[in-house]
DNA sequence: TAGATTGTTAATCGATTAACAATC
DNA sequence: TAGATTGTTAATCGATTAACAATC
């Protein structure tokens, strides 16, 4: 377990690591060749990659598909539960909050915000729609809220991250097209979707030619 | 304009030209230097990447920002409408579908599918979901739709894209937390929301210690 | 033990940055 | 013309891959 510089790069990897591991037999071995092919890298990449962490296989044999899973939840922090809450109840704030994904065990959905005057109050799944003002006090009361998802406008995204980072919120994934600015100590992780489909455009022309 | 190999980093760093130029007054001009301090590149990036796909600049000068996103649209191929179906009829799918967004002049949603019964024949937005299965022919009888954005269950996600490959679609923009096999004359790209919610609880325990 | 596959080192490849001549 | 900033080449840095000794 040496962990000095990890790449992002690596760590993306680890999260499709995670994705091939959950189909397969989960007692059976599986081997850094055969990992690999299922996603189009090479053996020595997977290996390097989880070398960086520490030794997770057998020499021979390979990893055991279990125990790999589980490793890497580990690595990733995901084996226990980390409470989340999403600001902004639009449709991608909806869908968000109903993805089954999203309410597994390893992310808590803790509380759901807006600020228009009649989303707050209404019920979802149960769970009711609180006004952004409650925000401060609702995470000084709960232990442990340090992640938050924002599907809000771009144009009040800085605003509201201001205020989160204020709360103590450390990590945000955010969906507004901005780059939001924040101290080095939270982290942000951006999901355009306009700008993916902006790429895949560019890629699909190539490809036409 | 030599365009040999263009890395996908490239591409996506340009759809982020994109996002901070459409924020900057038209006419104006910017340099390298000042374009890459608002996103933290450098300079030489800047430069660097645009010069994959010709000059742009004025030497003393600049790039004239209305200028400059014209060529970057029309270089990632998103200044013409490129008509686009969406799969998958979920929370999901119609929150994409009611994007402000992804209803931009470039990309046209002229389809929306669904192959569950309650579905189909419900209008969104004025615009009536059909069944998965009238596909080919929709693809047939309208020009030009080869972009399609599918939101169903992983489970469907392979056997759906052999459906959309077999009609004729060349891009496809996934969100299923799969990797989708592909003849090499089709493009994916994808966003595993999910994913990205482990990264970044990855980096979040890091700044956390 | 023999065969297989890991973990790791060294070699290669690609991407970023620094530097500067070209030129507006 | 002088000052500024591009476009590009060369140097650096980092990430991927090949190769192999370690070991199950």
């Amino acid at each position: 377990m040496k962990e000095e510089r990890i790449s992002p790069k690596v760590i993306e990897r680890l999260t499709k690591y995670l994705r091939c591991l959950e189909n397969l037999p989960q007692e059976d071995y599986i081997s850094s060749e055969e990992l690999a092919e299922k996603m189009g890298f090479t053996a020595a990449q997977v290996r390097k990659d989880l070398s960086n962490f520490g030794e997770f296989g057998i020499r021979g044999k390979g990893y055991q598909v279990r125990n790999l899973y589980a490793d890497i939840e580990k690595i990733l922090g995901v084996h226990k539960t980390n409470n989340v809450i999403i600001v902004g109840m639009g449709r991608l704030g909806n869908a968000l909050f109903s993805e089954p994904e999203f309410t597994k065990e390893s992310f808590n959905i803790v509380g759901i915000f807006d600020n228009s005057e009649n989303k707050i109050g209404k019920e979802i799944n149960g769970i009711k729609i609180r006004d952004i003002k409650e925000l401060e006090h609702f995470i000084n009361r709960k232990e442990d809220v340090n992640i938050a998802i924002i599907t809000v406008p771009k144009s009040v995204a800085q605003e509201l991250t201001d205020y989160l980072v204020k709360c103590g919120i450390k990590a945000i994934l955010n969906f507004a097209p901005i780059k939001l600015n924040v101290p080095k100590n939270v982290v942000v992780e951006n999901i355009d979707l306009y700008a993916k489909l902006q790429e895949l455009n560019y890629w699909k022309e190539k490809v036409l030619k």
